[in-house]
DNA sequence: TATTGTTATACTCTATAACTATA
DNA sequence: TATAGTTATAGAGTATAACAATA
């Protein structure tokens, strides 16, 4: 940001602070989860049909907070990749159970890894007081990626 | 989020939870801006504007955190709706000097007052100990507009 | 050379409507 | 009727490349 530019208030406001925190946290998970070849999301559904093996993607979508279609190529993907397993409910065959295949499991737990990585540097972009105020964190959260 | 779902540990994330609560009050305050025409960014637009008059359009892309292409409709469109003014800059003609027109300023003082509504929303969300944790704060957030 | 504004274009994420098959 | 998955489509928001005018 232009440091010569006055204070429109904005940088104080919750929703651009917010936005502007979440748009550097989520870039920088991007690039930790690319050679891993899983966006956010992707790595997300992953670690939902691990901890709910047998879910079905409307699960999926409501633990994202996105709407059913948006699933269908993502799943399509995990599936081609052979990293989960889509088999039909056999108690109801409207929805399919998924599953992580041994390959999946496998690659979540290297993603994981990296992820980890990731959570450290949101921790030192936080400081060393995370609770000094949801601002001033937010303020240091949008920083992430920058050259310091 | 189904209650059902086990926990794949996914909002103790502060990338997901950041994700999840920077689009619930972003759409909070989509909604807030809307009857003045104005998307959020367009409205921070004017923000900077008043508190910058005279800046370029590159002022504000920094300011914003996006790219200088993005900026160009949305001026367009405030030039038109005759909200803010650009003229030449005679010290420096390849950029332009922007201010708010006396409309321009009138308008953004009435989505301001919303603006404070949506405000206080969030500080509602974020109920009455703010300072208890940012994850705990991130989930609050992320249930604005949620029936309660 | 570098910067400002611009045009054209593309990609990601998410939304809605309508279809199918099952229930 | 309602639900799960799907298809097609649309909209916001942002990104890059290349150009003209100006510095």
């Amino acid at each position: 940001m232009n440091e010569q530019l006055a204070r429109s208030g904005l940088h104080q406001q919750i929703g651009f602070a917010l936005r502007q925190a979440s748009s550097a946290v989520w870039s920088d998970l991007v690039a930790t989860l690319a050679p891993f070849d899983l966006r956010p999301q992707v790595y997300a559904t992953l670690l939902i049909v691990e901890a709910n093996a047998g879910c079905k993607q409307q699960d999926i979508a409501d633990a994202l907070g996105i709407h059913r279609p948006n699933l269908v190529a993502l799943v399509d993907d995990l599936v081609a990749r052979n990293l989960i397993e889509r088999s039909v409910n056999a108690a109801d065959r409207r929805s399919y159970s998924l599953v992580l295949t041994d390959e999946g499991k496998a690659h979540l737990d290297a993603a994981r890894a990296a992820h980890k990585v990731h959570e450290g540097r949101i921790a030192k972009a936080l400081g060393s007081a995370p609770h000094s105020g949801l601002i001033d964190a937010l303020t240091n959260l949008a920083k992430i990626g920058t050259p310091r």
